[in-house]
DNA sequence: TATTGTTATACTCTATAACTATA
DNA sequence: TATAGTTATAGAGTATAACAATA
């Protein structure tokens, strides 16, 4: 099932097991496969599954400030702007005062986006357990967790690996 | 440390735990993540990271024509013409007639592709190893098996899950 | 008639720069 | 002076449509 690691007479670059071992392929395929799923979900949700976030952060309290919110979700603040300017006209969240510094806004949920946010949420669900399909259900949660623990992680720190930059 | 399952009195709608297990936000993020960490190492190759995925798939004698290749990578074929113009031009890839079908154009790496590909494997792989150093080794390879499964199997069958769709 | 590849064009997404208002 | 947010503009990347050559 694995691609194998040691060198062949045939290989002698080592094209073939880099092949299986292509995180950028694997990764970009998989995203590209969510984005086929989920779409239809979120079709009529302003900002997509990126609007689907940004309620579930809200819901959560975690939303923040706009600027925070960029962040979390790795996009400029001025595309923040455009996404919540569409959200907030849909009804879907409000832009709070903050007390004690009135530049910045605090992104709360209306009680349609709470609503909107639970409808989705089992049909997301379903769309992505339909992406991990070649899973056996305890490696869907494996991976889930995996998965899930590479991406907090790479805000981190980010050690010298040995053997690099020689 | 993973996020509670059972619902709680603040949390009505589940929202807490939809955060953790948000596969868009966590493969979004990975991938942007390991977009910056790969970059700097693929700033050179013409078409970047999917210029090495191209080569790599030629060093392999997999590449096929044009067509199969962009459906492998995911991008529409006029994409790909550009892609191969500019590899072409820098002298790492040539399109080679296919025999049998004079329309089509089978992709072929030069040795100068060759070595490229086979210079950048090893920056690369440390590249990556950086994007999953929140995870013990033994987990880091899980996870790329994990991962590749999905990325394969989500060109095959999509089965209806039960209970999605009532 | 359908398919492979190319070219020209238009669209979508995102970032950059300049601005206002606060700190 | 620096920061949060907005707006206008420009750029990169991608897709759509029309085309030529071949099946």
């Amino acid at each position: 099932m694995n691609a194998a690691r040691t060198p062949r007479s045939d290989d002698p670059d080592g094209s073939a097991s880099a092949l299986g071992d292509d995180l950028g392929w694997a990764l970009g395929t998989v995203l590209r496969a969510y984005r086929n799923a989920v779409g239809e979900v979120m079709a009529d949700l302003p900002g997509g599954a990126r609007g689907y976030q940004i309620l579930t952060m809200a819901g959560c309290g975690l939303a923040g400030t706009q600027l925070a919110l960029a962040g979390h979700l790795g996009v400029d603040r001025t595309v923040m702007t455009y996404l919540l300017d569409d959200m907030e006209r849909a009804g879907l969240i409000e832009r709070r005062c903050v007390p004690g510094d009135r530049r910045a806004k605090q992104i709360a949920p209306t009680p349609c986006g709470r609503a909107k946010a639970a409808e989705l949420r089992q049909r997301l669900r379903c769309a992505e357990e339909r992406v991990l399909h070649s899973l056996e259900p305890a490696d869907r949660q494996r991976f889930r967790q995996l998965l899930r623990q590479v991406a907090i992680g790479v805000d981190g720190p980010r050690p010298q690996q040995p053997g690099c930059e020689p």
